[in-house]
DNA sequence: TCTGAAACGCACTGCCC
DNA sequence: GGGCAGTGCGTTTCAGA
């Protein structure tokens, strides 16, 4: 199986980045190909993983979700065991949309979703705050979200 | 036209953030109900803009993007005029995935997607500190994505 | 708002080059 | 690797409750 991808199957990952229902006849047509090979890629993008998952892209404007937040995550011990545990407890937070291992003096940055300033102080306090070894928690706040894209610049 | 979604309507969005490609009829099955309400209600929100586009998630390990980094932007002044013009020129930077406006020291944080951290220098000198009024930068590079989802916790 | 049925087009398969 | 033809199924529409 290869794992090579060409300029074709990227010409098609570009477009199903932007829009996963365009209809292989669609995608063939920009292509000047017909449906098959088209269908064929696509399927082989998926079975080698290139393709993770198709989902729906939400309005958060129009959903309750008006608080975002980072917050800075400092460890207090480096251990190996106390960064996989945090890991492991971060990925059960549904709150957390997203966290990253940094270099740096911060350990962890973390973008999380509330509801109110309330919600994220309960969340800070009764769930993230539990984790063991977590040394400092700095939070700032979001005032707009001026680009999000799911899509890789490839 | 209602702007107002039930709980059926939501049950829907949780399914379809996590596989847009279950059909009308598997979500049916999950609520009782029959495949046509079912694709009514999607085709509903997505008339009302609760779901904003399809797509497909791609595993960024595969691809060639192995730096990814967070960069701190502080203004020199902050009128109107500048934050507009700054919030413009960063959505056509291809390279940048996500861009927040902040509340408090730092104006500004993008998350910047690289090739290599020349590709990302470059992309500093080049792109990002030609746009005008930009005060200081400050990089902070990720060394492990410990989650990330498109999904909001609705 | 849901059910059930009918029509259409696409996903998917198999075989050809 | 791409093209072509066939089948099943999901999407889409609509009458009725």
């Amino acid at each position: 199986m290869q794992l090579k991808i060409d300029e074709t199957d990227l010409i098609i990952l570009r477009i199903l980045q932007e829009d996963s229902k365009k209809t292989a006849k669609e995608i063939a047509a920009r292509l000047n190909l017909t449906a098959s090979p088209v269908y064929d890629r696509i399927k082989r993008l998926e079975k080698q993983g290139f393709i993770k998952k198709y989902v729906v892209i939400l309005d958060k404007k129009l959903f309750d979700l008006p608080v975002t937040a980072f917050c800075q995550v400092s460890m207090r011990y480096h251990d190996k065991t106390f960064i996989e545990q945090f890991e492991d407890q971060i990925q059960a937070l549904e709150e957390v949309q997203e966290c990253y291992h940094m270099a740096g003096r911060v350990d962890f940055i973390l973008k999380v979703n509330s509801r109110s300033l309330e919600d994220y102080h309960n969340f800070i306090k009764n769930k993230l705050s539990k984790i063991e070894n977590i040394g400092e928690l700095n939070s700032t706040f979001v005032l707009k979200d001026i680009k999000h894209t799911s899509a890789l610049n490839i």
